[in-house]
DNA sequence: TCAAAAATCAATCAAAATCATTCATTTACA
DNA sequence: TGTAAATGAATGATTTTGATTGATTTTTGA
């Protein structure tokens, strides 16, 4: 394997992991240890990645994050694995929608969908979309600072134009009677129209955000297909009976 | 085989792959590897191709990223005083649109007027203006990979629901004869509404733009003020027959 | 808490792969 | 047929690679 394929393959698994095990890449590009150390030195020296004691991290990944604790109070990993599920949904071709939020920013490196165009109202998003080369329309509107989202009179405007095959959206509670919620009405109003301009509707949340509800309806269970990580027989069952839902195992 | 064959050969296999190795390259032709070689080097030399250890890359567009870093160093002193002026112009209480580009970014930190409400096209902008808690509102549409500005239908489209109290707008070319000039017609499009939109439209360019005239036309010298940084006096009698303008000293 | 064990690391070196160069030989074309 | 360009083989130089060494860091377990 050439060089140049080596370092193109470890940032690319580096950006679907945000740390990478020096052994997985060795497994990865069927090379020795010893070549990977120095592709690994290489690209520190260019500011690609950063090492660290047993393989390499992004830059812009903070310490912290690479803790245990921390990853499993804000349920990265679960976050990770449904937003993994969610990106092989994407077919060539397609035309999408990405809803702002933490979890949809996770499908970005993990989507391999050629010819795609994707469309967002999450100003977060747009470095790993165009670092991955995908033609990216952003939505207008007044930005919102907290979440860099865009919402308003101008994002519904924005999104009127468009269409889409499929569409991620991000919640904070799914309630079996109240639906999908958020807690920002301007923005509930955002997600509820990019829902009913998709073909195909997803609706992205971990376990924690099951059978909760906040102050904005998007929109009722039957509108999208939920994608979460974890959930009892019971409340499957429940669900199952007013919409389709995907459980990501571990 | 023909050497323009080979050729022709090693740049689709290229083309699909990203990279390729010598050896296939020397099965997929039929040829020796010296033969290879001579290709390699001579399509390296055409700037076609980019030989690495073992075989050859894509040349990925590097050159564009450096001379956008380049530009935007350039005169930058000037393009400094030029926006510590246009700042100033901004009044409490002002709707106005700021392009893309440097020197409007540079406007940003100066700007020290209340309760002004802010629309661009420049993403780069955002985090300034957030940063000074100013209230943001952005267009939408494609995103322009080099220069991070929303262009295309879907940005004018956004633009039209607005109107502006001052419009700050940069330029590559200003010209007796063809007025206000940029590289790209989709920006250019952008640029003008933006003029039309507002009641006073300021123009921002240093010295090197002037008596310069790029491929698409923004609009007449008539459609607004110029604020630049040096003319001699000639020139200055010739403009100013046409449109107010700012000489900002140092 | 501490020391032993395990894992990871940087540095070195020889083998393997790739490279540029040279020089006959072949091919293309007038 | 003669000439110039293109080819392929051979040479030694250069680069990359993988294994090995002992040093350093992290983990383990008492």
């Amino acid at each position: 394997m050439l060089t140049e394929e080596r370092h193109r393959l470890i940032l690319e698994l580096l950006a679907e992991k945000k740390v990478v095990k020096l052994q997985e890449l060795v497994e990865a590009t069927a090379s020795s240890e010893s070549t990977i150390r120095r592709d690994l030195s290489q690209l520190e020296k260019e500011k690609k990645l950063r090492r660290v004691h047993g393989g390499a991290a992004l830059l812009h990944q903070k310490r912290e994050e690479l803790s245990v604790l921390e990853k499993s109070t804000k349920n990265m990993e679960e976050k990770r694995m449904i937003a993994q599920y969610a990106a092989q949904l994407v077919q060539d071709g397609d035309c999408i929608y990405i809803d702002a939020g933490t979890t949809t920013l996770e499908m970005v490196p993990h989507i391999h969908a050629k010819d795609i165009v994707v469309v967002t109202n999450g100003i977060t998003h747009l470095e790993a979309l165009l670092e991955k080369d995908i033609p990216t329309y952003l939505l207008g509107g007044l930005i919102k600072k907290k979440t860099k989202a865009l919402i308003g009179r101008g994002a519904l405007h924005s999104l009127e134009h468009y269409s889409f095959d499929k569409c991620f959206i991000g919640v904070n509670g799914i309630h079996h009677d109240f639906g999908y919620t958020t807690p920002d009405p301007e923005e509930a109003m955002v997600k509820s129209l990019a829902l009913k301009l998709s073909r195909q509707a997803y609706v992205l949340a971990d376990h924690s955000k099951m059978n909760e509800s906040t102050f904005a309806k998007i929109a009722d269970l039957e509108a999208a297909t939920i994608i979460t990580d974890e959930l009892d027989d019971e409340l499957l069952a429940l669900y199952e009976a007013k919409t389709a839902i995907e459980v990501v195992k571990k």
